[in-house]
RNA sequence: GCGCCUGUAGCUCAGUCGGAUAGAGCAACUGCCUUCUAAGCAGUGGGUCAGGGGUUCGAAUCCCUUCAGGCGCGCCA
């Protein structure tokens, strides 16, 4: 709706001799009663055409009225040089008519274009259960993925498992100490081990699958069964947490693949350092092998093989970008907790010193989310094992309010998340507003059921939308063709939480007209009209749950 | 010390690329169920957009600076 205006401005501008900028501003105006759409690109030309403001809005207002024909009801100049517009009823009523025809056709805009995009979040290293940080990043990566695949990308969804290195050897030798304890037999827990209750159960899975075989056993000698062992586990509650926040991955890349040495006795980590180093971006200084991320704008070079011998986290990172990169994706999304930025200059100085354009990774960073109960934060300890995790705060307040809450803010908003708060079944919680608006229209279509009156086509093709008079029918009718719009942004600036809002606002706008005006009565002609109004807005209400991940229930 | 994020109503947060008189929910107060679901509706009050400078016809938004909070600056992950 307003991309027909900006052509019509366009033409205007070119009419009038005016070379029209690369970016037309149109916007709703802050007062409804000024119209429906608002542009200020009188004021922006106002300087470089040297004529007052209003004098160029009336000219351009003039071209506009002839360029927009029966879907404008008026062209007005307001303010300062402020071209309102208000669309004509017959306009809207005949858009709102498309939501209907095309349904999901008409409210998305195809901006992918078949173009592959991958998506990898959460990645959180299998030597815990996720906590609720790791509950945010789920929510906006599946949100974020839902919203990139409705505006017709390829997504595909990727979880990297750090299943290699120091802290899954120290998740196994903290399983293999509890292990020992319920064997009686002595074997001293790890200092910086993890002391979690999961590891003690861990340890008991392990003791009713193979009895005591490994008691007293050495740690190098049982290590990497126990490590591999306590991994896998681990990763498979993970999963489960995940499917019960209804969070699904097309790929788990294991970071362990990537140092398994192939034929030629390399691994894929060995080729992308040796692929580094012929472009000469590494040398040794130290004992250890550096990466010069300085070349590349990084603050400083980075180690890429410790003294030691081993990787660092690094080397192995810039393999797993390589392998994404070469995977022939258009574009790589990562989403990062916060705590992580200070790694981005490193990864795109490697993706850049490998002949990669950095631009190809784009970073989302999601903030810390601080636990609260009743206003008092929620102490948590990971090295203690006290912490509430994900699944908890599941149980507790839900998935589709934890998912809202989160898809309430901007991800790089720092987030207080109150489970009291959270968990009182009020209208505190808006995501009720929303899904109670959904199972509403659905409780109308029963009670017009029970009524005999058709569904489906036969209801809404019969439907004469003109007879939707009433102020707030148009309003919300002007509300729903803006969703393309919400929706398009949304996903271009890769902010779901544009969704949220406007389901919000959508859902604001409905429940005063249900209290208002009865959708079913005895004037038959009406009915069939606000049925199908109702009916366009449960088709978007459910497009933006599904793109939120949050459930659109019938009956609540 | 340097870098990144944040600071908007009592609380939690939106605010599009710089546009008109600053927004929502919650909390507080007053009303509304014989009627398609009251998880709802109608109404009332609530602001130095952290402070200060600057750019602009116009700034919550851009620039500089100060203050406050969070995070990061490892041969950790």
């Amino acid at each position: 709706m307003f991309a027909s205006v900006e052509n019509s401005l366009r033409q205007a501008l070119k009419a009038l001799g005016m070379e029209p900028p690369e970016r037309i501003e149109v916007g709703a105006p802050r007062e409804e009663a000024w119209g429906d759409l608002s542009t200020p690109i009188a004021m922006s030309l106002a300087k470089q055409l040297k004529k007052p403001p209003r004098e160029i809005a009336q000219a351009i207002a003039a071209k506009l009225t002839e360029a927009g024909g029966a879907a404008f009801e008026k062209v007005e100049i307001a303010g300062p040089g402020f071209i309102n517009v208000t669309f004509s009823g017959d306009f809207i009523v005949e858009k709102l008519g498309r939501i209907l025809s095309q349904g999901q056709a008409f409210l998305r805009a195809d901006i992918g274009k078949g173009k592959t995009v991958q998506v990898e979040f959460v990645s959180a290293n299998p030597t815990g259960p996720l906590h609720l940080g790791h509950g945010r990043g789920a929510a906006v990566g599946a949100a974020l993925s839902n919203l990139l695949a409705a505006a017709g990308f390829r997504v595909t969804k990727e979880y990297y498992v750090n299943d290699a290195g120091r802290q899954v050897a120290l998740l196994g030798e903290s399983v293999f100490a509890r292990y020992q304890e319920l064997c009686e037999a002595d074997y001293p827990f790890p200092d910086d081990g993890y002391r979690g209750d999961y590891i003690m159960d861990i340890a008991r899975q392990i003791t009713e699958a193979e009895g005591d075989k490994h008691k007293g056993q050495d740690f190098a000698q049982a290590g990497n069964y126990f490590t591999e062992k306590s991994c896998a586990m681990m990763l498979a509650a993970i999963k489960k947490d995940l499917e019960g926040f209804g969070v699904a991955f097309d790929i788990w890349q294991s970071e362990k693949e990537l140092y398994k040495k192939r034929e030629g006795g390399e691994s894929e980590v060995d080729d992308t350092i040796n692929s580094l180093r012929a472009k000469g971006f590494v040398y040794d200084s130290e004992g250890a092998v550096w990466f010069k991320a300085t070349l590349f704008g990084d603050e400083k070079d980075r180690v890429l093989k410790k003294g030691g011998g081993q990787y660092t986290y690094f080397a192995s990172d810039i393999a797993y970008h390589k392998l994404k990169v070469d995977a022939g994706y258009d574009e790589l999304i990562d989403i990062w907790g916060a705590d992580h930025h200070g790694y981005i200059p490193r990864v795109k100085a490697a993706l850049e010193a490998l002949g990669y354009n950095r631009e190809k990774l784009r970073v989302l960073l999601v903030q810390i989310v601080n636990l609260l109960r009743g206003g008092k934060p929620v102490q948590m300890s990971k090295r203690a094992g006290e912490f509430v995790t994900l699944k908890e705060v599941i149980d507790e307040v839900g998935a589709d309010t934890t998912k809202f809450i989160f898809l309430t803010r901007r991800p790089d908003s720092h987030l207080d998340f109150d489970l009291e708060t959270a968990k009182a079944a009020s209208a505190e919680n808006p995501v009720y507003y929303v899904q109670y608006a959904f199972a509403r229209i659905n409780s109308i279509f029963r009670h017009a059921r029970e009524k005999g009156i058709p569904e489906g086509e036969a209801r809404t093709g019969q439907a004469d939308l003109r007879l939707l008079s009433e102020p707030e029918e148009l309003k919300l009718a002007k509300k729903l063709l803006a969703y393309p719009t919400v929706f398009e942004g949304a996903a271009r600036a890769h902010e779901p939480h544009r969704i949220t809002y406007y389901l919000q606002e959508l859902a604001g706008l409905f429940h005063p007209y249900y209290n208002r005006h009865k959708v079913v009565t005895d004037d038959t002609g009406l009915t069939l009209a606000r049925l199908a109004l109702v009916e366009a807005i449960s088709t978007v209400l459910k497009d933006g749950l599904s793109i939120l991940g949050v459930s659109a229930p019938e009956r609540m």
